[in-house]
DNA sequence: CTATTCTTTTAACATAAGATAAAAAATCAG
DNA sequence: CTGATTTTTTATCTTATGTTAAAAGAATAG
Protein backbone atom coordinates (compact mmCIF):
# COMPACT_ATOMS: atom_id res chain seq x y z
CA UNK A 1 0.00 0.00 0.00
CA UNK A 2 2.91 2.40 0.68
CA UNK A 3 3.45 2.33 -3.39
CA UNK A 4 0.30 3.35 -4.15
CA UNK A 5 -0.13 6.42 -1.51
CA UNK A 6 3.42 7.47 -2.82
CA UNK A 7 2.35 7.39 -6.05
CA UNK A 8 -1.06 9.31 -5.27
CA UNK A 9 1.12 11.87 -3.33
CA UNK A 10 2.50 12.68 -6.99
CA UNK A 11 -1.02 13.71 -8.23
CA UNK A 12 -2.75 15.20 -4.82
CA UNK A 13 -1.51 14.41 -1.12
CA UNK A 14 -4.32 13.39 1.06
CA UNK A 15 -4.93 13.59 4.39
CA UNK A 16 -4.29 10.62 6.81
CA UNK A 17 -8.16 10.14 7.17
CA UNK A 18 -8.48 9.96 3.02
CA UNK A 19 -5.49 7.62 2.88
CA UNK A 20 -7.15 5.58 5.64
CA UNK A 21 -10.30 5.14 4.35
CA UNK A 22 -8.79 4.22 1.10
CA UNK A 23 -6.80 1.33 2.44
CA UNK A 24 -10.53 0.03 4.09
CA UNK A 25 -11.83 -0.70 0.12
CA UNK A 26 -8.35 -1.60 -1.41
CA UNK A 27 -7.45 -5.39 -1.03
CA UNK A 28 -3.94 -7.30 -2.36
CA UNK A 29 -3.78 -9.67 -5.08
CA UNK A 30 -1.09 -11.75 -6.59
CA UNK A 31 -1.58 -13.18 -9.63
CA UNK A 32 0.81 -15.35 -12.27
CA UNK A 33 1.27 -14.93 -15.64
CA UNK A 34 -0.65 -15.48 -18.61
CA UNK A 35 -3.71 -15.11 -16.30
CA UNK A 36 -6.63 -12.78 -17.13
CA UNK A 37 -7.16 -10.52 -14.39
CA UNK A 38 -10.15 -9.45 -15.58
CA UNK A 39 -12.17 -11.85 -18.30
CA UNK A 40 -13.64 -10.10 -21.35
CA UNK A 41 -17.17 -9.45 -20.75
CA UNK A 42 -17.51 -8.20 -17.29
CA UNK A 43 -18.15 -4.71 -16.04
CA UNK A 44 -14.89 -3.22 -14.92
CA UNK A 45 -16.03 -1.90 -11.11
CA UNK A 46 -12.33 -2.41 -9.72
CA UNK A 47 -9.36 0.24 -10.62
CA UNK A 48 -5.73 -1.97 -9.94
CA UNK A 49 -2.36 -0.07 -8.83
CA UNK A 50 0.77 -1.81 -10.15
CA UNK A 51 3.10 -3.14 -7.39
CA UNK A 52 4.99 -5.52 -9.42
CA UNK A 53 4.59 -7.28 -12.78
CA UNK A 54 3.47 -6.47 -15.94
CA UNK A 55 -0.19 -6.42 -17.45
CA UNK A 56 -1.76 -5.29 -20.46
CA UNK A 57 -5.21 -4.66 -21.86
CA UNK A 58 -6.45 -6.78 -24.79
CA UNK A 59 -9.64 -7.57 -26.72
CA UNK A 60 -10.39 -9.65 -30.18
CA UNK A 61 -11.17 -8.05 -33.68
CA UNK A 62 -12.29 -10.92 -35.72
CA UNK A 63 -10.61 -13.30 -34.17
CA UNK A 64 -7.72 -11.62 -33.63
CA UNK A 65 -6.16 -10.74 -30.04
CA UNK A 66 -5.34 -6.82 -30.27
CA UNK A 67 -3.24 -5.49 -27.46
CA UNK A 68 -4.90 -1.96 -26.62
CA UNK A 69 -2.26 -0.85 -23.65
CA UNK A 70 0.78 -2.21 -21.89
CA UNK A 71 1.09 -1.08 -17.55
CA UNK A 72 3.98 -1.79 -15.52
CA UNK A 73 5.11 -1.01 -11.73
CA UNK A 74 3.65 1.61 -10.22
CA UNK A 75 0.99 2.56 -12.80
CA UNK A 76 -3.32 2.19 -12.56
CA UNK A 77 -4.64 -0.15 -15.32
CA UNK A 78 -8.25 0.04 -15.74
CA UNK A 79 -10.75 -0.46 -18.41
CA UNK A 80 -12.29 2.70 -18.45
CA UNK A 81 -14.32 2.40 -21.41
CA UNK A 82 -16.51 -0.25 -18.62
CA UNK A 83 -15.79 2.29 -15.52
CA UNK A 84 -17.05 5.18 -16.71
CA UNK A 85 -19.88 3.78 -18.63
CA UNK A 86 -21.29 1.18 -16.36
CA UNK A 87 -21.19 -1.31 -19.83
CA UNK A 88 -19.64 -4.37 -19.86
CA UNK A 89 -15.98 -4.42 -21.62
CA UNK A 90 -15.48 -6.25 -24.70
CA UNK A 91 -11.76 -5.88 -23.44
CA UNK A 92 -9.81 -8.24 -20.68
CA UNK A 93 -6.84 -7.50 -18.18
CA UNK A 94 -3.93 -10.06 -19.07
CA UNK A 95 -1.02 -10.63 -16.35
CA UNK A 96 2.44 -10.86 -18.57
CA UNK A 97 4.71 -11.29 -15.75
CA UNK A 98 4.07 -12.75 -12.02
CA UNK A 99 2.12 -9.32 -10.42
CA UNK A 100 1.31 -8.47 -7.18
CA UNK A 101 -1.81 -5.59 -7.89
CA UNK A 102 -3.69 -3.89 -5.33
CA UNK A 103 -7.62 -3.49 -6.48
CA UNK A 104 -9.62 -0.54 -5.61
CA UNK A 105 -13.11 -1.18 -5.22
CA UNK A 106 -14.77 1.34 -7.72
CA UNK A 107 -18.25 1.71 -6.29
CA UNK A 108 -16.96 2.04 -3.24
CA UNK A 109 -14.31 4.77 -4.21
CA UNK A 110 -16.84 6.33 -6.16
CA UNK A 111 -18.74 6.76 -2.80
CA UNK A 112 -15.73 8.10 -0.98
CA UNK A 113 -15.93 11.27 -3.45
CA UNK A 114 -18.97 12.27 -1.78
CA UNK A 115 -17.45 12.51 1.22
CA UNK A 116 -13.74 13.18 0.47
CA UNK A 117 -13.55 15.82 -2.12
CA UNK A 118 -9.92 15.63 -2.13
CA UNK A 119 -10.43 11.62 -3.28
CA UNK A 120 -12.66 13.03 -5.71
CA UNK A 121 -9.87 15.17 -7.11
CA UNK A 122 -7.23 12.82 -6.62
CA UNK A 123 -8.65 10.34 -9.52
CA UNK A 124 -9.82 13.45 -11.27
CA UNK A 125 -6.25 14.41 -11.42
CA UNK A 126 -5.10 10.57 -12.50
CA UNK A 127 -7.74 10.02 -15.47
CA UNK A 128 -6.72 13.80 -16.82
CA UNK A 129 -3.26 12.81 -16.66
CA UNK A 130 -4.46 9.28 -18.59
CA UNK A 131 -6.91 11.57 -21.04
CA UNK A 132 -3.73 13.04 -22.12
CA UNK A 133 -1.54 10.64 -22.97
CA UNK A 134 -4.15 8.80 -24.97
CA UNK A 135 -4.78 11.67 -27.36
CA UNK A 136 -1.24 12.25 -27.78
CA UNK A 137 -1.01 8.56 -28.86
CA UNK A 138 -3.66 9.35 -31.48
CA UNK A 139 -1.28 11.69 -33.03
CA UNK A 140 1.34 8.94 -33.22
CA UNK A 141 -0.96 6.83 -34.83
CA UNK A 142 -2.56 9.25 -37.18
CA UNK A 143 0.40 9.79 -39.52
CA UNK A 144 3.60 7.77 -39.03
CA UNK A 145 4.54 4.60 -40.65
CA UNK A 146 5.22 1.61 -38.83
CA UNK A 147 9.13 1.78 -38.59
CA UNK A 148 8.54 5.43 -36.81
CA UNK A 149 6.23 4.11 -34.58
CA UNK A 150 8.30 1.31 -33.50
CA UNK A 151 11.29 3.62 -32.74
CA UNK A 152 9.45 5.97 -30.85
CA UNK A 153 8.27 3.00 -28.85
CA UNK A 154 11.81 2.15 -28.42
CA UNK A 155 13.00 5.84 -27.47
CA UNK A 156 9.93 6.37 -25.06
CA UNK A 157 9.01 2.91 -23.24
CA UNK A 158 11.93 0.36 -24.42
CA UNK A 159 10.89 -1.39 -21.25
CA UNK A 160 8.11 -2.57 -23.22
CA UNK A 161 10.16 -3.69 -26.17
CA UNK A 162 12.48 -5.34 -23.52
CA UNK A 163 9.44 -7.23 -21.32
CA UNK A 164 6.98 -7.83 -23.44
CA UNK A 165 6.45 -10.63 -25.97
CA UNK A 166 6.69 -8.94 -29.65
CA UNK A 167 3.32 -10.37 -30.67
CA UNK A 168 1.79 -8.14 -28.00
CA UNK A 169 3.73 -5.29 -29.62
CA UNK A 170 3.01 -5.67 -32.94
CA UNK A 171 -1.00 -5.46 -32.41
CA UNK A 172 -0.03 -2.39 -30.01
CA UNK A 173 1.71 -0.46 -32.60
CA UNK A 174 -1.36 -1.52 -35.17
CA UNK A 175 0.45 -3.93 -37.32
CA UNK A 176 1.12 -7.48 -37.51
CA UNK A 177 3.82 -9.33 -36.45
CA UNK A 178 5.38 -10.51 -39.71
CA UNK A 179 5.87 -6.73 -40.29
CA UNK A 180 7.49 -5.49 -36.72
CA UNK A 181 9.81 -8.20 -37.07
CA UNK A 182 10.66 -7.11 -40.68
CA UNK A 183 11.54 -3.48 -39.28
CA UNK A 184 13.66 -4.79 -36.34
CA UNK A 185 15.75 -6.81 -38.91
CA UNK A 186 16.77 -3.73 -41.12
CA UNK A 187 17.90 -2.06 -37.69
CA UNK B 1 -25.70 30.31 -22.32
CA UNK B 2 -29.09 28.37 -21.63
CA UNK B 3 -27.89 25.78 -23.75
CA UNK B 4 -24.82 25.45 -21.96
CA UNK B 5 -26.43 24.84 -18.38
CA UNK B 6 -28.32 22.24 -20.35
CA UNK B 7 -25.33 20.79 -21.65
CA UNK B 8 -24.67 20.67 -17.88
CA UNK B 9 -27.13 18.62 -16.89
CA UNK B 10 -26.64 15.98 -18.35
CA UNK B 11 -23.58 15.65 -16.81
CA UNK B 12 -24.20 16.68 -13.44
CA UNK B 13 -27.15 18.89 -12.48
CA UNK B 14 -25.89 22.39 -10.63
CA UNK B 15 -26.89 24.28 -8.29
CA UNK B 16 -28.58 28.08 -9.14
CA UNK B 17 -25.27 29.17 -7.56
CA UNK B 18 -23.16 26.98 -9.11
CA UNK B 19 -24.55 27.82 -12.39
CA UNK B 20 -24.35 31.89 -11.31
CA UNK B 21 -20.69 31.38 -10.48
CA UNK B 22 -19.90 29.72 -13.80
CA UNK B 23 -21.38 32.36 -15.52
CA UNK B 24 -19.50 34.62 -13.88
CA UNK B 25 -16.22 33.91 -15.78
CA UNK B 26 -17.65 33.20 -19.14
CA UNK B 27 -17.90 35.32 -21.87
CA UNK B 28 -19.37 34.82 -25.48
CA UNK B 29 -17.20 34.99 -28.67
CA UNK B 30 -18.54 35.29 -32.48
CA UNK B 31 -16.21 33.95 -34.65
CA UNK B 32 -15.89 34.20 -38.51
CA UNK B 33 -15.09 31.02 -41.03
CA UNK B 34 -11.40 29.95 -41.18
CA UNK B 35 -10.11 32.01 -38.13
CA UNK B 36 -8.10 30.54 -35.50
CA UNK B 37 -10.16 30.42 -32.15
CA UNK B 38 -7.21 29.88 -30.77
CA UNK B 39 -3.49 29.67 -32.42
CA UNK B 40 -0.55 27.11 -32.15
CA UNK B 41 2.15 27.57 -29.69
CA UNK B 42 -0.31 29.38 -27.12
CA UNK B 43 -1.34 27.62 -23.70
CA UNK B 44 -4.79 26.87 -23.61
CA UNK B 45 -6.41 28.53 -20.73
CA UNK B 46 -9.93 28.34 -22.64
CA UNK B 47 -12.59 25.65 -22.19
CA UNK B 48 -15.22 26.54 -25.33
CA UNK B 49 -18.60 25.65 -25.71
CA UNK B 50 -19.88 25.85 -28.85
CA UNK B 51 -23.64 26.97 -29.60
CA UNK B 52 -23.51 27.33 -33.34
CA UNK B 53 -20.68 26.44 -35.85
CA UNK B 54 -18.18 23.85 -36.71
CA UNK B 55 -14.52 23.82 -35.34
CA UNK B 56 -11.73 21.17 -35.37
CA UNK B 57 -8.18 21.20 -33.34
CA UNK B 58 -5.88 20.59 -35.87
CA UNK B 59 -1.36 21.18 -36.21
CA UNK B 60 1.27 20.69 -38.19
CA UNK B 61 3.39 17.49 -38.93
CA UNK B 62 6.23 18.11 -41.62
CA UNK B 63 4.71 21.38 -42.82
CA UNK B 64 1.45 19.15 -43.26
CA UNK B 65 -1.83 20.19 -41.70
CA UNK B 66 -3.41 17.35 -39.96
CA UNK B 67 -6.87 17.43 -37.76
CA UNK B 68 -7.00 16.17 -34.49
CA UNK B 69 -10.60 16.07 -33.99
CA UNK B 70 -14.00 18.53 -35.09
CA UNK B 71 -16.43 19.46 -33.03
CA UNK B 72 -20.15 20.34 -33.37
CA UNK B 73 -23.15 22.39 -30.97
CA UNK B 74 -24.06 21.84 -28.30
CA UNK B 75 -20.24 20.26 -27.66
CA UNK B 76 -17.31 21.12 -25.36
CA UNK B 77 -13.94 21.60 -27.06
CA UNK B 78 -10.41 22.51 -25.80
CA UNK B 79 -6.95 21.05 -26.33
CA UNK B 80 -6.43 18.99 -22.84
CA UNK B 81 -2.93 18.10 -23.80
CA UNK B 82 -2.47 21.89 -22.78
CA UNK B 83 -5.34 22.44 -20.74
CA UNK B 84 -4.01 19.81 -18.22
CA UNK B 85 -0.18 20.14 -18.58
CA UNK B 86 -0.08 24.16 -18.78
CA UNK B 87 2.35 23.31 -21.77
CA UNK B 88 1.94 25.51 -24.55
CA UNK B 89 -0.06 23.73 -27.03
CA UNK B 90 1.24 22.61 -31.02
CA UNK B 91 -2.23 22.44 -31.95
CA UNK B 92 -4.58 25.19 -32.64
CA UNK B 93 -8.70 25.82 -32.75
CA UNK B 94 -9.82 26.82 -36.11
CA UNK B 95 -13.47 27.45 -37.23
CA UNK B 96 -15.61 25.79 -39.90
CA UNK B 97 -18.75 27.46 -39.86
CA UNK B 98 -19.12 30.97 -38.57
CA UNK B 99 -19.79 30.25 -35.00
CA UNK B 100 -20.48 31.30 -31.36
CA UNK B 101 -18.93 30.26 -28.47
CA UNK B 102 -19.29 30.34 -25.38
CA UNK B 103 -15.61 30.91 -23.46
CA UNK B 104 -14.98 29.61 -19.87
CA UNK B 105 -12.05 30.74 -18.23
CA UNK B 106 -10.06 28.00 -17.30
CA UNK B 107 -8.10 29.31 -14.17
CA UNK B 108 -10.90 30.52 -12.81
CA UNK B 109 -12.73 27.56 -13.19
CA UNK B 110 -10.42 25.69 -11.25
CA UNK B 111 -10.78 27.95 -8.59
CA UNK B 112 -14.35 28.04 -8.53
CA UNK B 113 -13.18 23.83 -8.10
CA UNK B 114 -12.59 24.50 -4.42
CA UNK B 115 -15.65 26.25 -3.68
CA UNK B 116 -18.06 24.15 -5.51
CA UNK B 117 -17.08 20.30 -5.44
CA UNK B 118 -20.66 19.47 -7.70
CA UNK B 119 -18.47 22.21 -10.46
CA UNK B 120 -14.94 19.79 -10.26
CA UNK B 121 -17.82 16.64 -10.59
CA UNK B 122 -19.42 17.56 -13.25
CA UNK B 123 -16.31 18.33 -15.48
CA UNK B 124 -14.47 15.59 -13.29
CA UNK B 125 -17.34 13.87 -15.84
CA UNK B 126 -17.41 15.88 -18.58
CA UNK B 127 -13.98 14.87 -19.54
CA UNK B 128 -14.46 11.17 -17.98
CA UNK B 129 -16.75 10.86 -21.19
CA UNK B 130 -14.20 12.58 -24.09
CA UNK B 131 -11.47 10.19 -22.68
CA UNK B 132 -13.63 7.09 -23.19
CA UNK B 133 -14.38 8.68 -26.83
CA UNK B 134 -10.76 8.94 -28.01
CA UNK B 135 -9.87 5.62 -25.98
CA UNK B 136 -12.69 4.01 -28.66
CA UNK B 137 -10.82 6.10 -31.70
CA UNK B 138 -7.83 4.48 -30.87
CA UNK B 139 -9.60 0.92 -31.12
CA UNK B 140 -10.76 2.29 -34.80
CA UNK B 141 -7.61 3.68 -35.53
CA UNK B 142 -5.66 -0.17 -34.61
CA UNK B 143 -6.46 -2.30 -36.85
CA UNK B 144 -8.95 -0.89 -39.74
CA UNK B 145 -8.35 -0.52 -43.12
CA UNK B 146 -8.87 3.20 -44.55
CA UNK B 147 -12.12 2.20 -45.97
CA UNK B 148 -13.26 0.96 -42.65
CA UNK B 149 -12.57 4.03 -41.30
CA UNK B 150 -14.32 6.05 -43.75
CA UNK B 151 -17.80 3.41 -43.57
CA UNK B 152 -17.71 3.83 -39.91
CA UNK B 153 -17.36 8.03 -39.78
CA UNK B 154 -19.97 7.60 -42.37
CA UNK B 155 -22.02 5.95 -39.98
CA UNK B 156 -21.51 7.09 -36.51
CA UNK B 157 -21.05 10.77 -37.39
CA UNK B 158 -22.22 11.59 -41.18
CA UNK B 159 -22.27 15.43 -39.84
CA UNK B 160 -18.73 15.50 -40.42
CA UNK B 161 -18.71 14.24 -44.13
CA UNK B 162 -21.66 16.83 -44.71
CA UNK B 163 -20.60 20.00 -43.27
CA UNK B 164 -16.42 19.10 -42.81
CA UNK B 165 -13.89 19.78 -45.75
CA UNK B 166 -13.24 16.43 -47.10
CA UNK B 167 -9.42 17.98 -46.99
CA UNK B 168 -9.59 17.95 -43.25
CA UNK B 169 -11.51 14.98 -42.77
CA UNK B 170 -8.63 12.43 -45.16
CA UNK B 171 -6.24 13.36 -42.29
CA UNK B 172 -8.68 12.69 -39.77
CA UNK B 173 -8.96 9.08 -41.14
CA UNK B 174 -5.41 9.17 -41.11
CA UNK B 175 -4.67 8.82 -45.13
CA UNK B 176 -4.39 11.32 -47.67
CA UNK B 177 -6.76 13.16 -49.60
CA UNK B 178 -6.00 11.55 -52.45
CA UNK B 179 -6.87 8.23 -51.02
CA UNK B 180 -10.04 9.03 -49.04
CA UNK B 181 -11.53 10.65 -52.51
CA UNK B 182 -10.16 7.02 -53.88
CA UNK B 183 -12.25 5.38 -51.63
CA UNK B 184 -15.42 7.67 -52.08
CA UNK B 185 -15.21 6.81 -55.59
CA UNK B 186 -15.97 2.91 -55.41
CA UNK B 187 -19.22 3.58 -53.10
C1' DC C 1 17.95 -32.99 -20.33
C1' DT C 2 14.64 -33.70 -23.90
C1' DA C 3 10.50 -33.22 -26.32
C1' DT C 4 6.90 -30.24 -27.02
C1' DT C 5 5.01 -25.92 -27.56
C1' DC C 6 5.28 -21.14 -28.25
C1' DT C 7 7.61 -17.15 -30.33
C1' DT C 8 10.21 -14.84 -33.79
C1' DT C 9 12.21 -14.54 -38.20
C1' DT C 10 12.55 -15.21 -43.16
C1' DA C 11 10.72 -15.68 -47.83
C1' DA C 12 7.57 -14.94 -51.74
C1' DC C 13 3.77 -12.84 -53.43
C1' DA C 14 -0.47 -9.66 -53.30
C1' DT C 15 -2.59 -5.36 -52.33
C1' DA C 16 -3.80 -1.03 -50.14
C1' DA C 17 -2.31 3.33 -49.76
C1' DG C 18 1.38 7.00 -50.71
C1' DA C 19 3.42 10.50 -54.12
C1' DT C 20 3.11 13.39 -57.88
C1' DA C 21 0.78 15.65 -61.48
C1' DA C 22 -3.01 17.26 -63.89
C1' DA C 23 -7.93 17.73 -64.92
C1' DA C 24 -12.49 18.68 -63.32
C1' DA C 25 -15.60 20.73 -60.19
C1' DA C 26 -16.94 23.85 -56.73
C1' DT C 27 -16.54 28.05 -54.20
C1' DC C 28 -15.53 32.83 -53.51
C1' DA C 29 -14.35 37.77 -54.20
C1' DG C 30 -15.05 41.73 -56.73
C1' DC D 1 -21.88 37.21 -63.40
C1' DT D 2 -17.06 36.28 -64.25
C1' DG D 3 -12.42 35.18 -63.33
C1' DA D 4 -9.51 33.49 -59.79
C1' DT D 5 -8.79 30.40 -56.22
C1' DT D 6 -9.69 26.40 -53.67
C1' DT D 7 -11.26 21.75 -53.36
C1' DT D 8 -12.02 17.26 -55.19
C1' DT D 9 -11.28 13.73 -58.43
C1' DT D 10 -8.69 10.93 -61.71
C1' DA D 11 -4.53 8.71 -63.52
C1' DT D 12 0.00 6.56 -63.20
C1' DC D 13 3.57 4.71 -60.83
C1' DT D 14 5.94 3.30 -56.40
C1' DT D 15 6.30 1.44 -51.92
C1' DA D 16 5.04 -0.18 -47.40
C1' DT D 17 2.54 -3.43 -45.23
C1' DG D 18 -0.56 -7.52 -45.33
C1' DT D 19 -1.00 -12.65 -46.20
C1' DT D 20 0.45 -17.23 -46.08
C1' DA D 21 3.73 -20.65 -45.23
C1' DA D 22 7.73 -22.53 -43.41
C1' DA D 23 12.07 -22.46 -40.86
C1' DA D 24 14.70 -21.11 -36.92
C1' DG D 25 15.02 -20.06 -32.23
C1' DA D 26 13.51 -19.77 -27.35
C1' DA D 27 10.88 -21.17 -23.45
C1' DT D 28 8.59 -24.61 -20.68
C1' DA D 29 6.89 -28.86 -18.60
C1' DG D 30 7.76 -33.29 -17.30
Amino acid sequence: MQKLFQYFRKFNPLSKEAENAIAEICSIVTIKRNKDLQPIGHTCKTIYFINKGVARIYYFKDGIDITESFSFENSIIARVESLFTGKPSRKAIQILEDAEVVAINANQLFKLYDTFPEIERLFRKIFEVAYVETVNRIEGMQFHSAEERYNALLNEAPNVLMRVPLKYVASYLGITQVSLSRIRAQH
